[in-house]
DNA sequence: TTGTGCATCTGGTCTAGACCAAATGGTTTT
DNA sequence: AAAACCATTTGGTCTAGACCAGATGCACAA
């Protein structure tokens, strides 16, 4: 015996899974019934509704845009976080439009977490960058960048919706050591929660990145918020 | 202006931390008040205090056995999906006691996606390996082996509740030559949420892996789902 | 043509319950 | 001592609504 919810997520999962394959006109660019349609198509409850698209907004199968529906999630972008691929050429690559926006920039103390990670002593400063990353329109990345200020003295603001990679590399003659990446499913709140046009509490994938120069030395640390639908993650073996 | 369901989430997360901290005796062996006592301490309803619990649950503070509580979840195994440690090891470096539990070995078709990683023609069968992997007698990783029958006749049954790894090395020759590892959230349904003690639907980090021989050849495909507050991923550069 | 205001639609949050099924622990029986 | 039974507690699921706030599109005014 299935519970109600467990049947209506089984019947849109099929049309989803129809609507991918491009068999099936269901859902009007990409956008599901709302709620109330489907409790009357079901005969049932905006609870037992949500529940069943909580689950698939689980699986990753659809997205919310908070407040405006739910729709059917696009085919995820594979990444290799310790590749060095920036990220117009990885979207390029699987036919997708990326787009990037600098939400803020300044320079402060930060908190103690980036400034370990750097080695930041007494009053030195951190550069920080809060950027928001979209693919086709959709936001899906929400990241904030800490940099020593000593490191990196007048930024290129006109270059910092770009690659900072290849700006390290052009204008601060950075050479990558190595990197370590953390990896966790967390939740988003706030800011960031809003960005991305999720409510309060959605699960994310959080990505925690400290990258090293040639000296061994720390110079960036990174926390990337993914939606996480929207990402597969491929990692070779070394 | 808070919600009330996120007022709840901040006041539970700020006694998990303490209790983590190991200042504050809240909870008795981590374990939560019923979901009817916090309904009774806020003066608010179910719906709502299941709301707070379901964010931390995204958040991996807490997690939940299906029908037995909310429970502080432990702290994280760190686990670097390149490195070929294995789990009794990696367990035992951070001071866990792993147990793994045989739950079924067929041989069979298997799926498609299994047979194709494996490049198996015609009438060549997989022998399916099931396993439930604990920490501290917590399941966190249900896990689906599919090996070319082959490759590994006789398989050593006594020995299938240990390392893989070790066993193909020392009965089999096998020297993997290399293996691509695909994370992404997902959730869990039926034998695979019943075994992790989870309810159908919950987010879960779905590991899928190939595993090359020498000569490039696939040896073996594996399918894996870790309950995702017991684990964190660690990727470092190659 | 452009901007403004408003009605409408959407999901977000919440109330106040109900009944079910699995897990648990204590009690009784064998 | 072991097994069977049972009452209790827990979360799982669901009903039938309510009101709120942001997003949207349309009509109207500047």
């Amino acid at each position: 015996m299935l519970s109600a919810n467990i049947e209506i997520r089984d019947y849109l999962a099929n049309l989803i899974a129809e609507y991918n394959a491009g068999n099936g006109g269901h859902f009007t660019a990409g956008r599901l019934p709302s709620e109330r349609e489907l409790v009357e198509q079901f005969s049932s409850t905006r609870i037992t509704v949500r529940d069943a698209l909580t689950k698939l907004e689980a699986e990753g199968l659809i997205y919310r845009s908070n407040r405006r529906g739910w729709f059917v999630a696009p085919s995820r972008l594979v990444y290799d976080p310790s590749s060095r691929v920036n990220f117009y050429l990885l979207a390029a690559q699987q036919n997708k439009t990326p787009a990037t926006q600098l939400i803020s920039q300044r320079c402060i103390k930060g908190p103690a977490e980036a400034r370990e990670a750097l080695g930041l002593v007494a009053k030195e400063k951190v550069i920080e960058l809060v950027r928001l990353r979209s693919l086709n329109g959709r936001p899906v990345l929400f990241e904030t960048i800490y940099l020593p200020e000593q490191r990196f003295p007048k930024l290129n603001k006109a270059r910092l919706e770009g690659s900072l990679t290849v700006l390290m590399e052009e204008e601060y003659a950075v050479q990558i050591c190595h990197e370590d990446n953390r990896i966790r499913v967390s939740a988003v709140y706030d800011q960031v929660a809003e960005s991305l046009s999720l409510i309060n509490g959605a699960p994310c994938l959080e990505v925690t990145r400290i990258r090293y120069e040639g000296d061994r030395k720390a110079f960036e640390f990174d926390k990337e918020y993914w939606v996480h639908s929207a990402i597969e993650l491929s990692i070779p073996s070394k």
